[in-house]
DNA sequence: TCGGTGAGCTAAATCGATCTAGTAGATCGA
DNA sequence: TCGATCTACTAGATCGATTTAGCTCACCGA
């Protein structure tokens, strides 16, 4: 079942009166071959003509590795921060000669990322959300810290002193992360660490354990929570338990979703840019200079919940 | 850069004391081959103990195309559909030694796909999404038009007789399509064509539009939504406008999406297990039979909406 | 004892592009 | 006039797996 109207590189050489290799030379552009204009451009015209593709599957067995880079997802790609750097990434990409592909993981992948020999594959959101383990000071002009940061900084502007931090029950390796982030945000301000707060997905249980924290944290006037979702049960559980926002708890969420602002209240939250984060990847993986990109800016957009 | 210590077929053949051509026919298992049992079993041996692994992009370059899959999308992958879709289809692939990637669909898709040579591109949903255009009886049992008179079903189960049906406002091949099984739902059911309704992404627009439908249709009593984005737009412009659901008007949504249960009221609508309809596309690009499979049931998940 | 057959294997072509190691011929300085 | 150097190109190896076309025996029947 080979595509018989394939153009290969043999026939660009033969229609143009060339080699095999000096066909290649002139369509790659290879340094260090003196070729003639006129030979170059009867290449070039032919190639045209014919209409040469060059066979990708060829060129990754010669180079060893595909132009495809592969974004491994555990998750569902919600939110804001992950549809803009898919955005960022993949024109990126595109602008150098690569591909990207969206690998769901889970058993196997190995296996099929051997299939394309990627040319580099890229966790999702890496540095940006992992990875501060070691590096405190960097990061707070457009990183995580910042934008936590932002968070908790829009519920101090508004007075809040004692905050929570609501985060999913489900364990991921993000929580003690951010967790930490909240707390410098809150020291920086002058403010005492943040309470944790674990909220389930089922509707009741949520309720029962936000009155449960209600009672064991009276002082708390305000949730900042790890993303949309789990701010979208805060405001659910506490239309359960008869409490609005802001009045009896101010909610600020993470990561503008687009369903915060069809709750009621509709919901406050940090808006996160990254679509530089997602070309400073591309930029990264084929080892090019990432300089002149800018920031990824977060702000935070009011609604009514906070 | 190539892997230094990549095990290729001439290993295996050296190390089994056999040509490479024998190596590959018992490691392929070639038809029409007369080779001894214990030669087999030293080929074998020898590429478990060496760790063998075919180049997949080698054989791809041999066999015109490579083992992998592309889902092409132009949506995110929201809902329940969209998900457990794309489930049964990796599920299916994996357990036929091929490999699902997603594309984002955008300016140069044709290039990438180029890049890999995929055995087949596959648009998100085909054919139960589109393709109804003709065939009006298809579907009844498990298809679109199940899941499409599941939902009227239920509301004219609870006594509603004239019912409205949500469409997002910008244009989509599925409004026609969704409009129309809504419609032969109803017929079937022996009550009026449903009346269609547009609601805009805006919060006050939605409301806005929700009052003056409310004013030009005041018979209708429940409203069935394209999807449960749009069914939570319009729980919202209810709640802007002091109407309460189920009492003032029902709504029903469609493909369960997660954040209908954190509405309040929370939402009512069809949940579709696609895991079969995943599998059945592809048993349908690799050309095998796919009787077997089951139907993909959609289920109304009750809940306080309607 | 010879032709035929089948079992058990192998050499080499193939897929298409890339790139190393050349060759042929022109030009130049001494 | 000889070697060196440069321009302009090409033959062929290479990446790794698959597959066609055979090759060498052993064995069988006549």
């Amino acid at each position: 079942m080979r595509d018989p109207q394939r153009v290969t590189l043999n026939d660009v050489a033969a229609a143009s009166g060339v080699s095999r290799a000096t066909a290649s030379f002139v369509l790659r552009d290879s340094p260090n071959q003196s070729i003639s204009a006129a030979t170059r451009e009867r290449v070039r015209q032919a190639a045209r003509d014919l209409g040469y593709v060059p066979h990708a599957i060829a060129r990754a067995l010669r180079e060893g590795s595909s132009r495809i880079v592969v974004l491994s997802l555990d998750v569902a790609l919600d939110g804001n921060y992950a549809r803009s750097y898919v955005r960022g990434l993949d024109a990126e990409l595109d602008a150098h000669d690569h591909a990207l592909l969206v690998r769901y993981e889970h058993a196997g992948t190995e296996a099929t990322l051997d299939a394309i020999a990627p040319r580099a594959v890229l966790r999702f959101g890496e540095p940006y959300l992992t990875g501060h383990e070691l590096d405190d000071s960097g990061g707070w002009r457009d990183g995580l810290a910042a934008h936590v940061s932002a968070q908790i900084g829009y519920l101090a502007g508004r007075g809040h002193t004692r905050i929570a931090y609501a985060l999913p029950d489900r364990e991921t390796p993000l929580r003690a992360v951010r967790l930490r982030f909240a707390d410098l945000a809150a020291e920086r301000l002058g403010l005492s660490p943040v309470t944790p707060f674990s909220i389930p997905v089922s509707r009741t249980g949520a309720a029962d354990s936000l009155a449960e924290f209600r009672a064991a944290h009276p002082a708390v006037t305000a949730v900042a929570a790890f993303d949309d979702d789990v701010a979208l049960r805060v405001l659910a559980a506490m239309r359960d338990l008869g409490l609005a926002a802001p009045g009896d708890l101010a909610v600020i969420g993470f990561d503008d979703n687009g369903y915060g602002a069809l709750a009621t209240p509709a919901l406050t939250t940090v808006h996160i840019d990254a679509e530089a984060h997602g070309r400073q990847a591309a930029r990264a993986i084929l080892g090019l200079d990432a300089a002149d990109l800018p920031a990824a800016p977060g702000r935070v957009v009011g609604r009514e919940s906070a």
